[in-house]
RNA sequence: AGGGCUAUAGCUCAGUUGGUUAGAGCGCUACACUGAUAAUGUAGAGGUCACCAGUUCAACUCUGGUUAGCCCUACCA
């Protein structure tokens, strides 16, 4: 907003004190201040300078009636108010009716801020004065918070309006300005009431005025003759020669945030709870707590406690818990009331001392208090003190008043506390959790919570912060309704982590919803496709044998009980969305991805067998748990999904008082780890296995050699022999998952292998210090010999300068180079080589792969049923002879067919089988 | 003004006690696979790790400073 401002002039009284600032006894010497809020300079008590700025005495002339005067302000700010070329100018008074005229001044002299404290002033606006102000107000004091960043340097100060004010008029002993009476014998009220207006002591011209213009009706205010009070004490003080400056000046002010109008600092009594006399003790507690993030308990609230200040209870206000606190009317007697009971036997006593009637009211709020008088020790009436409860106190309180303790459920209060968890928006640092912990601490000696966060905000997907008046919030419910609960609580915690801003895009629920709800949705799907053909349900009694299941099944398992210990443990730490992304990553890449990718084939293959009910059992197992971990953060899709899953054997699990009787997902106990189902070897293994084939199909890719061709040989160069039994464990899986015939290990013995070494930096770092460098090129230049002989010795040593390294085969890490003629493709330490020539019987598997393929879209296309037998006629075509006489067996058994003739033509479309060769295939089902 | 958080690919985010090819997903492009098919895989393009200085053999990582965004508290004489 804006204001009027003025730089007001205090004239500075002669003293011994003061007298270095005169020349003579007659010189005009002032004192500069600078304020936004005029209508405080009738309460004006003292003028504060910064201890260590530098003052100057400035000889010049009044701006608005050109006589002589002196003034002094911080030698930082001369610039502000004095134009350097005018220092030159003859000392004399300039013309006042030119409009911009040019002032001459001389800078006389330089002082200290320190060295002005205790110099007194003529009082600016003498309207209200005492002599304890005569003797002790109306002087420079000095205050650290002065700068030199506007102004003159020079605060006035009026301790009545400002904190900072107060304090300062307090440490230097200046008494308070304002109106005494019989109710304020010892504090006198201030200069403006509680209407924000001037109080009749200011005489006509002032007394009465509201000080801020937005205080009067808007019919007197739009008046064009209308003057602001801030506005015409400018005036006054121009006209007294006391104004040395007057110009509007746009500042930040605050507004009530009801009526939008300035408010104004007032100063009012108030109760304090002296929480300054436990900080201590808070901050010990404080580090019981953890917070996450961490910082927020030791960095902004550690710190906020450390600083502590007593909490200002009061508040006037109507609604809200009214002060239980009764004076007598002189304030020497007092009590405080902490129970219905306790005001009963106030109220009963009060009635048999003071000849009253009252009841107790049933409404302990205002009006109905305000009624109740108490009687004190002496027999004095008391009455209760007007304010209300700061509502911060409330819920601070909530632990206590939500069980009504200590009067009742002291049990059920004593179990639970002090909370496990509480959460609110970061705001709240100095809001909910300071109140709950100031009270736990100082009632109780107790934290009120062992574990909080403290969470960031949603922001739009800009980064700025939603409000209605930009236009960029997101509905919440609208966005429910269109995504649902599930995707988008997902969304809000696996996003970033709760104590970061989030940045809320629409789209990441949509991404959440695809990625891991849909994977999810496709496993279970192909899940119960599969098990409802086969009439496959889950028998709780009857567990197949984890040990006598396939590398693949143990693997699985191992994935997830591995993701239960994450799991476990991350939401222990408090650090959800890495739970989150734990699941995701479980359910894309291991489940989905791997397990359910590798296994299509066993659910669809053949009748129940041990490896079908153990792939069933092992899915279902994946599927169950996973349900489970994720419960919390999507309770309405697991929940969905879990009853589908057991509903069928609910009935038997009951009566067999089994882990899924329950009727819903959210009543289960939460999966125990268990860690005879983890195999770190078996994980390794794996991450080898998927790693090596998708280095082979990215050769295929290069290659251009589709993955339904066979290949003959996989090869692989090892560099220790515990490789060659990790991989031989998963050896089917790989050969399969790339269709190729067999792997063959490259080792020393066939001469072929090529090796190089790398520095390990970390273990040579710090042995070989700032020959680093030097050592790493020595390794690198190692030839086989050298690195054979590092093998077989255990050590090589590596002279750099005059130092001597003794290199061990752990700071050097080996790699193959590739295969001369041979396709190779490299993943850190894995390198694979494929064999990528073809032959004929390679080249009819092939074909006859794709012939399967062929036939299997058409099955598709003529929506048959997946259990349909068939009969096939396919056109004859030189190019599929061979693969039709080597593997027609091997087709009909893929493709269910009980048939597969080869006929000259067929009455169907030709199907292209490569880019050569296109023929008809007719597909029927058979018996029609 | 003080305190706190954040800054890495077009977007959303990972990145362990500093260690040498900085990753993922989405999006884009190409290809493949397919009895999960409105699904899936592989590959490509895409980075001054906000900026500056310091410590170190080595800094996205540690220290100091700067800038920008946000939050809290105070003040705005």
């Amino acid at each position: 907003m804006t204001d009027f401002s003025v730089i007001a002039m205090f004239k500075v009284k002669h003293e011994d004190s003061s007298a270095f600032l005169f020349d003579d006894e007659n010189e005009d010497v002032r004192i500069l201040a600078w304020t936004t809020t005029p209508w405080t300079l009738p309460s004006n008590v003292a003028l504060t300078v910064g201890p260590d700025i530098e003052y100057v005495k400035v000889k010049t002339f009044s701006p608005y009636n050109a006589r002589p005067v002196s003034v002094v302000l911080a030698k930082d700010r001369l610039s502000a108010y004095f134009n350097a070329e005018h220092a030159e100018l003859p000392m004399q008074p300039f013309d006042t009716s030119e409009k911009k005229p040019a002032i001459p001044y001389r800078v006389v002299k330089t002082v200290k801020g320190k060295d002005l404290s205790g110099v007194r002033y003529e009082q600016l606006l003498p309207y209200v004065t005492t002599p304890e102000l005569e003797a002790n107000a109306f002087r420079v004091i000095t205050g650290d918070f002065v700068t030199t960043e506007d102004g003159t340097g020079v605060v006035h100060t009026a301790p009545y309006f400002g904190a900072d004010d107060m304090r300062v008029a307090r440490e230097a002993g200046i008494p308070m300005i304002g109106i005494y009476n019989d109710q304020n014998p010892e504090l006198p009220l201030p200069l403006v009431d509680r209407q924000g207006k001037f109080v009749e002591e200011l005489g006509e011209e002032f007394g009465g005025r509201y000080v801020k213009a937005e205080y009067y009706p808007k019919e007197v205010s739009s008046d064009k003759e209308f003057k602001p009070t801030d506005l015409l004490i400018a005036l006054r003080l121009k006209e007294d020669n006391k104004a040395f400056k007057i110009e509007k000046y746009a500042h930040n002010y605050p507004h009530c945030w009801r009526t939008d109008k300035p408010v104004i600092y007032y100063p009012l009594d108030s109760w304090f709870i002296r929480a300054s006399a436990s900080k201590e003790r808070m901050a010990e507690l404080n580090k019981t707590i953890n917070w996450q993030p961490e910082s927020t308990g030791s960095g902004r609230f550690g710190q906020w406690l450390e600083n502590l200040q007593d909490w200002n209870l009061s508040r006037s206000r109507y609604w809200g818990v009214p002060l239980p606190i009764w004076r007598t009317e002189d304030g020497e007697e007092a009590c405080c009331i902490g129970s219905v009971e306790e005001l009963k036997q106030g109220v009963q006593q009060a009635n048999a001392q003071l000849g009253l009637n009252q009841e107790t009211p049933a409404d302990l709020h205002r009006p109905y208090i305000d009624e109740v008088v108490l009687v004190s020790a002496s027999g004095k009436p008391m009455r209760r003190e007007a304010d209300l409860i700061d509502v911060w106190f409330d819920s601070g309180a909530m632990p206590y008043a939500q069980w009504h303790y200590p009067f009742e459920n002291q049990e059920v209060f004593e179990r639970n506390y002090p909370a496990d968890f509480i959460a609110e928006g970061v705001d709240q640092t100095r809001g909910w959790f300071y109140t709950l912990h100031a009270i736990a601490v100082m009632c109780f000696d107790s934290v009120a919570y062992k574990n909080v966060v403290s969470n960031g905000l949603v922001l739009d997907k800009e980064g700025n912060k939603m409000s209605k008046s930009k236009g960029n919030v997101v509905d919440p419910f609208l966005t429910l309704a269109d995504h649902g609960a599930d995707a988008t609580r997902w969304y809000l915690i696996s996003n970033a982590s709760p104590w970061d801003n989030l940045k809320f895009n629409i789209e990441g629920i949509t991404e959440t919803r695809n990625k891991l709800f849909g994977t999810l949705y496709n496993t279970y799907n192909f899940f119960a496709l599969y098990a409802n053909l086969d009439g496959w349900t889950m028998d709780e009694k009857h567990v197949f044998p984890y040990e006598k299941r396939s590398e693949l099944d143990r693997w699985i398992i191992s994935k997830l009980y591995s993701l239960v210990d994450e799991y476990r443990r991350e939401m222990d730490q408090y650090e959800p969305t890495r739970a989150a992304r734990a699941i995701e990553s479980f359910v894309d890449d291991h489940l989905s991805n791997w397990y359910v990718r590798l296994s299509r084939r066993r659910f669809w293959k053949g009748n129940m067998n041990d490896d079908k009910q153990a792939a069933y059992q092992t899915l279902w197992e994946c599927l169950l748990v996973t349900l489970q971990l994720m419960s919390s953060l999507a309770p309405f899709f697991t929940d969905w999904m879990y009853r589908n899953l057991t509903t069928p054997i609910r009935g038997k699990a009951k009566a067999g008082n089994t882990p899924l009787r329950f009727d819903s997902i959210h009543l289960t106990d939460l999966i125990e780890p268990d860690n005879s189902k983890i195999d770190a070897d078996l994980e390794k293994r794996m991450d080898y296995a998927q790693r090596i084939c998708s280095l082979a199909l990215s050769i295929r890719k290069k290659e251009r050699l589709r993955v339904r061709q066979p290949l003959q040989k996989l090869l692989l160069p090892v560099l220790d022999a515990s490789f060659i039994a990790e991989v031989d464990g998963v050896k089917e899986l790989i050969l399969s998952e790339i269709n190729v015939k067999e792997l063959e290990y490259v080792t020393d013995a066939s001469g072929m292998l090529k090796k190089s070494g790398k520095a390990n930096f970390k273990t040579l770092g710090a042995k070989c210090g700032k020959d680093m460098k030097a050592v790493a090129a020595a390794i690198e230049s190692w030839n086989d010999a050298q690195i054979n002989q590092l093998e077989r010795d255990g050590q090589l040593p590596v002279t750099v300068d005059k130092n001597t390294y003794a290199i061990t085969p752990d700071d050097v890490v080996l790699k193959t180079e590739d295969l001369p003629g041979w396709k190779t493709a490299t993943d850190g330490s894995i390198t694979v080589a494929l064999d990528v020539t073809l032959n004929a019987q390679l080249e009819a598997e092939g074909l006859a792969r794709d012939l399967v393929n062929r036939i299997q879209n058409i099955r598709k296309d003529k929506n048959f049923n997946v259990t349909d037998r068939i009969h096939v006629r396919l056109e004859k075509h030189p190019a599929i002879a061979d693969a039709v006489a080597h593997f027609g067996e091997y087709i009909k058994s893929e493709v269910l067919a009980d048939a597969l003739l080869l006929v000259d033509s067929v009455p169907a479309e030709k199907v292209e089988l490569n880019d050569d060769v296109a023929l008809g295939i007719d597909v029927v089902i058979n018996g029609l």
